[in-house]
DNA sequence: GAATACCCGATTAATATAGTCAAGTATTAC
DNA sequence: GTAATACTTGACTATATTAATCGGGTATTC
């Protein structure tokens, strides 16, 4: 389990999209406008969050992206790891063999593992819709809704 | 709260330091002996170690590193945010001023300071003592020391 | 005073992050 | 069916961070 920027951008994101997610797909350039993340990054994102069936892809006119299942059931865990391909925090390649045998260094990997795991299984337990739920959430959104023009919630990036 | 291989050196080479402190110092060509860490790496990460009061060093032959205070009073998020220098994990620089203003971005500021909160209280509550009493530390320790010739328990890298 | 080991700054190499560019393909609307 | 929309993909680039290296220090012990 990793936390860095890059799975800030893919929770954001995803965020907006859930907030924004009432009148059918969203495209990358709503999500980008809002966020002022830039679209290729955000394509590719996005493209790694379609293989691992967070989000579901329309084309077309209209099209754009939506949550392939209810908020309530996407963990902020899994949107992180599905933007950090790397998965293996270890040093050793998380080798099974030649780690925990003959004398390879492997102490600090089953502790980290370990740390590792209670992260994730903290961050396993919070959803999206936890994270929309959030008071200040809804405050900010709404304000910064009733500043614009269109009549979707707004999310701000500085995630 | 950043969770990158600079912190987990860092907790590794630690706990390497807590687990040998029996003796006196420990210096870090011994750590990074037995942790596979570059010394001058070892050397940049103490620096900051000692500075943020986590660690006492003594100069001079037998000299090295001690811990400052007892393992179960050092949380394994403060080794972290020692050596990750870089707190502001918001894009707006967790300015204070035109942030929840002016229309600025920053809803997701919010969701991620808390998430980001969540997490570090959450590390908060491990300490070093903790990770030393986990079972497969000491069994990893045992063995590995089994196969040395030093008597100090020595502590694998792959963190 | 020689050996040890911390201390510090500058530099470099490797990797990851973030963004850009360009050429696609599928779908919708007309 | 054609044009516009919008996703899809891959290659490429710039920047930042991470990790390591090097070369000189200073303090301390023996």
């Amino acid at each position: 389990m990793k936390l860095t920027t890059k799975g800030r951008y893919a929770v954001t994101a995803m965020l907006d999209l859930s907030l924004n997610s009432d009148n059918g797909p969203v495209s990358l350039l709503e999500i980008s406008d809002r966020q002022s993340i830039s679209l290729s990054y955000l394509e590719q994102l996005f493209s790694k969050l379609r293989r691992q069936g967070l989000v579901k892809s329309m084309r077309g006119p209209g099209g754009g992206y939506s949550l392939s299942r209810a908020p309530e059931e996407i963990a902020i865990s899994s949107i992180i790891m599905a933007v950090d391909e790397n998965l293996d925090v270890t040093n050793c390649g998380n080798a099974t063999s030649g780690c925990n045998e003959d004398n390879k260094r492997c102490l600090t990997h089953n502790l980290w593992m370990d740390l590792s795991n209670r992260i994730q299984s903290f961050l396993d337990d919070i959803s999206l819709q936890d994270m929309m739920d959030k008071s200040d959430v809804i405050e900010v959104a709404a304000r910064q809704n009733s500043k614009q023009k269109g009549t979707r919630i707004n999310l701000p990036d500085s995630l």
